[in-house]
DNA sequence: TAATAGCGGATATATTTTATCCGTTATTTA
DNA sequence: TAAATAACGGATAAAATATATCCGCTATTA
C-alpha cells in the first residue's frame, strides 16, 4: 500500500516546469540532474506524464518537457494517476465464491459491503487529491523553499538557459 | 498502491467470527478451509489480527480465534491497519535535499506542500474506513448473501460444531 | 549533417508480497 | 498422563512487482 516513488519525482518535475520561463522546455536528463535521480527511469515516468496529457514534449536540441496546460488545471490526482493508475487500491479476489459455501457467480448481484466500503474510501482519497493543484504546490514552494536553495536553483537554471 | 490480499481474507474471517455462536472459536485451519485460501499464510495474517487486539485466541483442541470485542467496536480501519500498517501511502524520499540546489537538512522546517497534501488524503482515506464497523459488514452480509450460500454455510458450520 | 531529445520495447536487478515449513508452548480430551 | 490440537515466532522459498538500464527508432534543431 505505497505510492511508487515516481510520483514524488514527477510531481517535483512538474513544479519545476511550472516555474520555467514561458516557451522554455527542460529535458528528462536535466530534470534528473537537478533532482539527482536515475535519468533513464525518470524519462520513463515523464513519458507517462506525456501520455496522460499533463506535459507536452518537444524533440531535438533545446527540446524537452513543458506543461501541457496551466498549472491551475493540473491536479495532484492527475499526476498520481498518471504514474500509479486509476484502479482502486482494494482488489477483490471474490473469495466469497470459493470454498464449501460458494455458489454460482450469477447469484452475486452486487459487490459486497466490504468492496463497497473500500471503494468509497478510495474515492474520498482521490477526491482529496483532486483539491490540490499544481498551482497550489508552486505557490507553497515559492513561499516555503529555503532562500539559500532558491538562489542555488535560480543560478543553476541560469546556467541551463544561458 | 494496492492493499494486500490478506486484508480481504481477514475481514472475511472477522465477519465469519462475528456470526459464530458465543463461546465458540474457529481455527485458522478451518477458516482457511471455508474460504479456500492457503492455511499457513492465513494463519500468519490472523496472528497479526491477534497482535492488534482484534481477535482473541485459545490454544488446543476446540480452540482457535474469536472476536476480542463487540463487532460494533471493530472498524474496517482497525482490520486494514492490522495487516497493512499505519504508515502513510506516500513516502517522501527528500529529493529536495539532493541535487545542485540541495541545502542542509536543518533548513527544511516543515514537510513540503506535496507531502502535506498526500498525508491529508491518506488521512481522509483512513477516516472513511473508520466509519464502517464489522457490525455493519455483518448486517450487510446477512441481508445480501444469496440464500443458497447462506444455507450451505450454515450446514458446513453445523458439521464443524456437532 | 551531427547532436539532441522523446519514445517504445526488451531486459536486468532489487524489493516486496505471497507462501511454506518447523520447532515451541499451551490447552484440551481421552 | 498421553496424544492431539492450535497459536506463535522465526526462517526460508517462490512469485510478483517495482526499480533501473539499454537500445534502436524518429523527429527536431543548429
Ligand atoms: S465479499 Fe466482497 S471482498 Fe469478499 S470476495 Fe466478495 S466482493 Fe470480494
Ligand atoms: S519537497 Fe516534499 S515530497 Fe519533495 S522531497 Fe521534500 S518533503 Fe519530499
Amino acid at each position: 500500500m505505497r505510492l511508487s516513488e515516481g510520483v514524488e519525482w514527477t510531481v517535483h518535475c512538474c513544479t519545476m516546469l511550472a516555474g520555467l520561463p514561458p516557451d522554455k522546455a527542460m529535458s528528462a536528463k536535466k530534470l534528473a540532474e537537478f533532482f539527482d535521480v536515475p535519468p533513464d527511469y525518470l524519462a520513463k515516468h515523464m513519458q507517462q506524464m506525456s501520455k496522460a496529457g499533463i506535459v507536452q514534449t518537444k524533440k531535438g536540441p533545446n527540446g524537452g518537457y513543458s506543461l501541457a496546460k496551466p498549472a491551475r488545471d493540473i491536479t495532484l490526482l492527475d499526476m498520481v494517476e498518471a504514474i500509479d493508475g486509476r484502479i482502486c487500491s482494494f482488489k477483490c479476489t471474490e473469495i466469497r465464491q470459493r470454498g464449501p459455501s460458494g455458489v454460482s457467480p450469477c447469484q452475486y448481484k452486487t459487490p459486497c459491503g466490504i468492496a463497497r466500503a473500500m471503494r468509497k474510501a478510495d474515492q474520498v482519497w482521490r477526491d482529496e487529491l483532486r483539491k490540490t493543484t499544481l498551482f497550489d504546490l508552486q505557490m507553497i514552494g515559492l513561499t516555503e523553499t529555503p532562500p539559500e536553495q532558491m538562489n542555488k536553483a535560480i543560478t543553476w537554471l541560469k546556467g541551463l538557459f544561458k
